[in-house]
RNA sequence: GGCCCACUAGCUCAAUUGGCAGAGCAGUUGACUCUUAAUCAAUUGGUUCCAGGUUCGAGUCCUGGGUGGGUCACCA
């Protein structure tokens, strides 16, 4: 039983009745098999090949059966011009009552709509105009649009000014971005682009001998990451369960079991504050290196995004937001310490918890209840640095009480080898010389759990599973994590997250 | 979660101080054999996001709610 009665437009009624009229004549408005013989740009080319001019009425003139979605219709009478568009392209089609007959035209004008998907045989031809179109000698629906799509369209104002007329509303482009897909095409060119990045970041690994892998998306501990995770429950079993925050004590368990080089390409889900650059669900690339430190990841870090680029983009400077930002090789490079110095006069490891919180005070930053020093110099580094840091730079040289997973420098136990890359003011991906060493990383749960309290929603569970691993021998190595969906923004010019992921989480209506 | 802004026809947008809800495109009907923002003529289409309130009268003012956008906060 249907619960919500679908309502219908006046528009919408008056197609559903074209449908009848087509049945009635004995035409499927959705029929199961079509014929098509060339793509649109394929038909194009076929033309140019042939050298053929205006009106080729010669006996080897190229028949073609092309389909696609009708997208304009232009009727004088006894001929009618349209265009048609697949994923290739747009070609005119030209259609005369003196080849199809009055009454088939006729048809055309009154039965088929804008948006109807569309089979048209014929040849190739060029216009007056120039302009390639297919002469079309039979053509039929091949499905049927109920609803019109936004009509994006060019319109003249009173005067002389044209006003564009675009589906541009932000909530119902991302409610139904089937329709925004639909009618405009530079979104789909976003998302043809966030693919080829993806190929490129997998092309990159893949050469240097990466072995790609796929952890779990559910798990019985989470981990890995500083977030609240979504949870679950799996009938059978009885269980509880989570979804993954991040792959990286699974990815680790694996150099354990004997692999060098993994990563992981998937969809992290953190329950979290949703913003710009925030989507609950998103794209994670993560690999991990034994062998390697966190200076050889930050080298092909640099490396992997430069080589992206530069196949992606056709070069590795990037227009993004009215900067032209360098992926080129070497990225800056300063410590954390450096560059609160450098952007803020503030000397933090050598400053007390008092002093931090007085700067914190006159940052106008909000103190919150789980004070560390670590924690101090992250929120002054948020507030004073990351802003400013629009070219690709390394910040390095983290607090180790905000890093449980980072080895300690070995001349300072304060320090951790980890290091953030920053471009466009944002963070893209973290990393660190992983620690290895079971004993150690107990003491660093164990000294991270006494920051909660009990009931706290930040407090992480001990994954002893983890620990029991890492007691079997895990390689020294370099890991590194990145946001996949931010380096889209980037590499295609979005300023929202939201842009760059085909369905972004939005709130449902009533 | 706080603050600011937006929500009007299928789409993009108007509507003077609170005074008959409009336009272009799309749709419908008609004319037109090389158009492409086709053109020309006529025409349909409204829970102004929702619920209250003030008023002779509310798209407009007030209160509450919804959704979205921006921003701040939160985010070992």
């Amino acid at each position: 039983m249907v619960i919500n009665m679908r309502s219908f437009t006046d528009i919408e009624k008056n197609r559903l009745t074209k449908l009848d009229r087509l049945r009635e004549r004995g035409e499927d408005p959705f029929p199961n098999e079509v014929n098509r013989t060339h793509n649109i740009d394929q038909a194009i080319s076929l033309l140019v090949e042939s050298q053929s001019g205006f009106e080729n009425e010669s006996d080897d003139n190229i028949q073609v059966v092309l389909c696609g979605r009708l997208k304009s219709v232009r009727t004088m009478g006894k001929l009618a011009f349209a265009h048609i568009e697949d994923v290739t392209g747009r070609i005119q089609l030209l259609l005369r009552a003196s080849e199809i007959g009055k009454e088939r035209l006729k048809q055309f004008a009154t039965d088929f709509d804008l948006g109807d998907f569309v089979e048209a045989t014929g040849y190739i031809m060029e216009t007056r105009t120039g302009e390639v179109t297919l002469n079309v000698s039979s053509f039929r629906i091949i499905s049927k649009s109920i609803s019109p799509l936004p009509a994006s369209k060019e319109v003249q104002d009173d005067g002389e000014s044209i006003v564009y007329s675009a589906f541009d509303n932000v909530e119902s482009r991302y409610r139904e971005r089937y329709a925004d897909l639909a009618v405009n095409p530079h979104v789909r060119e976003i998302f043809k682009t966030r693919s080829k990045i993806v190929t490129s970041l997998r092309e990159f690994l893949d050469r240097r001998d990466f072995l790609e892998v796929e952890t779990p998306v559910l798990q019985p501990i989470y981990g890995g990451a500083a977030a609240r995770p979504f949870s679950t429950h799996h009938n059978q079993l009885h269980q509880d369960l989570f979804l993954r925050i991040s792959f990286e004590l699974y990815l680790k368990r694996l150099l354990v079991g004997g692999f060098e080089k993994v990563y992981e390409i998937g969809r992290d889900f953190r329950n979290e504050g949703v913003s710009v650059t925030h989507n609950p669900e998103f794209t994670q690339l993560e690999f991990y290196w034994a062998y390697a430190n966190y200076i050889d990841v930050m080298d092909l870090t640099e490396q992997m995004l430069s080589f992206v680029a530069e196949q992606v983009c056709g070069s590795v400077i990037v227009n993004y937001q009215g900067n032209k930002l360098d992926f080129s090789p070497p990225w800056k490079r300063i410590s954390m310490s450096d560059a609160l110095i450098e952007y803020a006069d503030i000397d933090c490891f050598n400053s007390t918890v008092g002093q931090l919180l007085d700067y914190c005070e006159q940052a106008d930053i909000r103190k919150n209840n789980d004070i560390t020093k670590g924690k101090l110099i992250e929120t002054l580094f948020s507030k004073h640095v990351e802003p400013n840091l629009i070219q690709p730079t390394f910040i390095y040289d983290y607090p180790k009480d905000i890093s449980p997973l980072a080895k300690a420098k070995h001349d300072n136990s304060e320090i951790v080898e980890r290091f953030e890359g920053f471009i466009g003011g944002m963070e893209l991906c973290n990393a660190f010389t992983e620690l290895n060493n079971p004993v150690d990383q107990e003491n660093r749960f164990i000294e991270m759990g006494k920051n909660y309290s009990k009931d706290s929603d930040d407090a992480h569970p001990l994954d002893l599973d983890y620990l029991r691993a890492m007691d079997y021998g895990m390689p020294p190595n370099g890991g590194f994590g990145m946001g996949v969906d931010r380096l889209v923004m980037l590499l295609t010019n979005q300023s929202s997250i939201r842009e760059v992921i085909l369905f972004p989480h939005l709130r449902s209506k009533e």
